[in-house]
RNA sequence: GGGCGGUUAGCUCAGUUGGUUCAGAGCGCCUGGUUUACACCCAGGAGGUCACAGGUUCGAAUCCUGUACCGCCCACCA
């Protein structure tokens, strides 16, 4: 057993470093976390399977993830509890890029590069990195109480992971779903790699457009003149205001020495220098007579023609495209479509390479963009520029502005794969939580695009193709070949490139289970049931998980998707390194505890961002730690006061329960049932909220109240049995209610309660069954009961307050027109009232004839119930009666002057004459809650009138 | 350009199918408190035209339409 690891005397203030650290050794001893495929077919448990977001295998624990695994871990916790045989696998990403920047920045500064280590140095390198430092997340998790079962913990580059990605490769390419080619994908010129779609992140920018004239060829003057022409007419028929931007210049014009000119617009001046055409809209009259006619293009020498393409805009600026085949994915669909050359003017990195004029050679593409501008200004050429809104992309890795750029690369086609994974969001097969996230999967599942799955890094999964020297066949194949399968040749090369990480991440809900061979795991364990995740990788990973589902495996991976959102500093900033907003969960757990950490976040909104002040943390993570400080105090408290004497069970004094057990009891019923459904729907605000008023006001504020003189034995011993009795059972309950939220504080309790003689004890708080719901046990009469009770105290607390009553001074508490039920709960509650209340004697009346509020009575104070009762409290004698009432008349007698002069104020013709209707209204709500206090006011002091 | 989400107390946010648990919670604030579980506490309290404008309805924070502002996602207008 595990009790001996909570110390004996419980501390008055819950230390959560001296319980948290032994009770995560006891349950990962004992074997908890674990679950064998075996055990599971012979019990005949139902399994229930997380598999984690592995984070990068060199991350460490920020706030996302202790949100992220404190959600399923509550999950787990919970169904595990529900005697399911329930598994959480851990592991981690290998994180191409991500992982080979660190290792690479940390080259830098030995002042070394991975070229100059080699490949394969470097590769080791980077595992030395992975295997020394790596992994140490998966430590932190412990920390937050995370119940993973660490003995399965995966690696995306692992060896069976790694047959998984070849098996699938493989198969894909044998289905003709993986191919190669030659396209515009997004390359970062600082990583140099290429980039997916989903990698390069748009950003909005204020950037520029530039005008840029280029010269016709010699011989088109007649063409140029007729196009003139036409567009002067185009301009005139659409008013003035043609379709053309404002400010643009005319797009056909002369230039000084005769020569004419249409102008092009570009973000990007430097990509003129890779230009082989100019484009027009095939609908666009004005230039009609341009089409065929050629351009000499500035700078360059060369000669480009004008086509005509249906993805000119005619509308857009000039109407006239600058055609960039090599630098831009629709001009080099038009390059394809319309026969031009593809001109590459860039290297890898950004620079100008040796196809660009030599002026430009090496240069940057910034600085090949001011060269430009400038030249043409020089060359007379430059028609200006002008603010332009438009969206940029990025690296997600580096942030580095991606550059568009040809080249031959691997892609899979999605369409066919993604067919099943649309329909099972639409036919219900996979829900997703918050439901909106469904439209959004939809909509770009519907909308999918091929995926580049080539990255030119040296970390990562290699690319399981080899290129013949001899034949140039292409081998794609599980194991490495050793001769080329088409001519024998032994000179194979293998492609040097790797596999997009999320190219084995998306294996990763059966990948882990040993796919591709038929496991034991495997049956047992896939399909998952519910995935945790943050929104904003729905597209890199689940979706793309789900696709793979159905893909190798014929059904989905998981049938429940759980999104949540981002944490986000107190600026609704995304927590960073660089901005240096972020929250240590390590720190937090340091200085409050794990529970408080997990309690605080879930008690969060879950669904939508969470925003914590990073340089507060006292007051972000405050409600945790006292709430786990309630609970500790509560429990503490039940301890001390239940003794070592045998406990009976409920069943055992039901003749003997009392008001407040029958409501405990059924107030733990109601919560049981909330908790119940909130978990199934993943509202876990809803339950941490439940059951944070549930311990603290229920519980604590009044039950622990209410029993205390049953406990000290004050009313005979079969109460104080019943009162241990239910303690205990609620205790218990609540106990198992909250330990998926707050595992640690409430197994410290839990293991030291004491427990009937004879009833079946669970061996550990970890394994207690759930207790589930039973409606029956609901006892609204005693509900009702006794929330009257709580509102008579309360009020009587509220006017004792309202009229100045010292703390120490009991009173007279007269109830009229009191009847039935609510009579006896008074009856029956005088030492409550005298405790809670300071209520010294109770008169009760039958009649309702008012006359408590009444001069008859006396001076005092009163109020109504809800149920109809009077309430009166004498204050003659209590009070300083006389004095309360001058202090009184003074408060009136100062509103009094307010009121008078907010009224002057509003029918004097001349002050608010010609002011704004709102500033009337804000003086006519001045002086009606002026009013307002007042009655309150006059009503106290003619309560309190003398006879 | 398309789509989604948000706007409720000083702050962070709940509020499910329109209606006596609809105006809530935590923190903060104010007033009291040596009540032997807890000051990380107890008791009481102040504080909101539920972004704005229309509409539907017997009834709207909730449903509809529009507007404003904030945030996010998708998208090849140079």
């Amino acid at each position: 057993m595990t009790g001996a690891t909570v110390p004996d005397a419980l501390p008055p203030r819950l230390d959560p470093k001296t319980i948290e650290e032994p009770l995560y050794r006891s349950w990962t001893e004992a074997g908890y976390f674990h679950v064998e495929p075996a055990s599971v077919q012979s019990d005949g448990r139902e399994p229930y399977v997380i598999v984690i977001p592995p984070p990068n295998v060199t991350a460490v624990l920020h706030m996302g993830h202790g949100l992220n695994n404190t959600i399923q871990d509550v999950l787990v916790r919970w169904r595990r509890m529900q005697g399911r045989a329930s598994l959480w696998v851990p592991g981690t990403d290998h994180a191409g890029i991500a992982t080979q920047n660190v290792v690479e920045r940390s080259l830098a500064t030995e002042g070394t590069t991975r070229q100059d280590l080699g490949r394969e140095a470097f590769v080791e390198r980077v595992w030395e990195h992975v295997n020394g430092t790596g992994g140490q997340i998966l430590e932190q998790l412990k920390v937050i109480g995370a119940s993973c079962d660490f003995d399965r913990t995966r690696f995306t580059l692992d060896e069976g992971l790694s047959r998984a990605v070849r098996e699938v490769f493989v198969r894909l390419y044998e289905k003709d779903l993986i191919y190669r080619g030659k396209y515009i994908i997004n390359w970062c010129p600082r990583c140099l790699t290429a980039l997916s779609n989903e990698e390069a992140e748009a950003e909005d920018v204020q950037g520029k457009l530039y005008h840029l004239r280029y010269p016709l060829a010699p011989g088109a003057e007649d063409s140029a003149a007729q196009a003139a022409e036409a567009a002067q007419a185009a301009a005139k028929a659409s008013g003035g205001e043609s379709g053309a931007e404002s400010g643009a210049e005319p797009a056909i014009g002369k230039l000084p020495d005769g020569r004419w000119y249409v102008t092009v617009s570009t973000t990007r001046p430097e990509t003129m220098l890779g230009d082989t055409g100019v484009a027009v809209s095939p609908k666009d009259e004005r230039y009609a007579a341009l089409i065929g006619v050629d351009v000499e293009l500035p700078l360059t020498g060369r000669t480009i023609p004008i086509i005509a393409d249906e993805f000119v805009d005619p509308g857009f600026a000039s109407g006239m495209v600058k055609v960039t085949p090599a630098h831009d994915p629709n001009d080099f669909e038009m390059a394809q479509r319309n026969g031009l050359q593809v001109l590459d003017v860039m290297a890898a990195d950004a620079t100008m390479n040796e196809d660009a004029p030599e002026a430009f050679h090496g240069l940057d593409r910034f600085e090949a963009r001011k060269r430009v501008v400038a030249e043409f200004e020089a060359l007379g050429l430059y028609a200006g520029d002008e603010v332009h809104a438009h969206s940029v992309p990025h690296c997600y890795r580096c942030h580095t502005v991606v550059e568009p750029r040809l080249s031959l690369q691997w892609f899979v086609r999605m369409k066919p794969l993604a067919e099943p994974a649309l329909e099972a969001s639409r036919d219900g097969t996979i829900s997703f939580t918050p439901s909106r996230w469904k439209k959004v999967y939809e909509n770009w599942m519907e909308n999918i695009r091929d995926w580049c799955i080539s990255r030119q890094l040296w970390w990562g999964h290699r690319i399981p193709v080899w290129y013949c020297a001899s034949c140039e066949a292409t081998i794609v194949a599980r194991n490495d070949p050793d001769q080329c399968t088409s001519c024998g040749g032994a000179d194979l090369e293998q492609d040097p490139d790797v596999l997009d990480t999320w190219f084995s991440s998306w294996l990763w809900p059966f990948s882990v289970f040993g796919w591709p061979e038929e496991t034991e795991d495997l049956e047992t364990f896939y399909p998952t049931h519910d995935l945790v995740t943050n929104s904003d990788i729905l597209f890199f990973w689940v979706a793309r998980m789900i696709m793979a589902g159905y893909e190798f495996r014929g059904e989905a991976p998981f049938t429940q998707v759980f999104l949540h959102g981002t944490v986000r500093d107190k600026l609704g900033r995304r927590m960073s390194k660089s901005l240096g907003n972020g929250v240590d969960p390590l720190e937090v757990v340091d200085r409050f505890g794990a529970d408080a950490l997990r309690f605080t976040l879930l008690s969060a909104a879950i669904g939508t961002d969470i925003q914590l002040d990073h340089e507060d943390l006292e007051a972000s993570f405050s409600s945790g730690r006292n709430f786990a400080n309630k609970l500790w105090n509560a429990g503490r408290f039940a301890l001390m006061s239940l003794g070592d004497d045998p406990v009976p069970t409920v069943a055992e004094v039901t003749g003997s329960l009392e008001l407040e057990d029958r409501w405990i009891l059924s107030r733990l019923q109601r919560t049981t049932e909330e908790v119940s459904e909130g978990l199934e729907r993943f509202r876990l605000h809803d339950v941490s909220d439940r059951l944070y008023h549930f311990v603290w006001g229920d519980f604590a504020d009044w039950y622990l109240e209410l029993i205390k003189p049953r406990m000290l034995g004050e009313s005979g011993d079969d109460s104080l049995q019943a009162a241990r009795a239910t303690l205990v059972a609620v205790l218990d309950g609540v106990l198992r209610l909250l330990h998926p939220l707050t595992p640690f504080v409430t197994s410290a309790l839990w293991e030291r309660l004491p427990w009937p003689a004879g009833a079946d004890r669970p061996e550990a708080l970890i394994v207690a069954p759930w207790p589930e719901p039973d409606p029956t046990l609901v006892d609204e009469d005693s509900e009702r009961r006794l929330g009257e009770l709580q509102e008579l105290v309360t009020q009587v607390r509220s006017l004792r307050k309202e009229y100045s009553v010292p703390e120490g001074s009991g009173v007279t508490l007269r109830l009229n027109a009191v009847e039935g039920s609510f009579k006896a709960v008074v009856e029956e509650q005088g030492t409550t009232l005298r405790r809670l209340a300071k209520v010294d004697t109770c008169e009760l009346n039958a009649d309702g004839n008012g006359n408590a509020a009444g001069g008859a009575a006396g001076a005092g104070a009163h109020a109504v119930l809800k149920n109809g009762v009077e309430v009166f409290i004498p204050l003659e004698g209590v009070i300083d009666v006389a004095r309360e009432r001058e202090r009184l008349q003074e408060e009136i007698g100062r509103l009094d002057t307010q009121v008078e002069g907010a009224r002057n104020k509003l029918s004097n013709s001349g002050f608010l004459k010609g002011a704004p209707p709102e500033v009337v209204d804000r003086e006519r709500e001045k002086q009606r809650s002026f009013e307002e206090q007042l009655d309150k006011l006059r009503g106290k002091l003619s309560s309190l009138a003398a006879d």
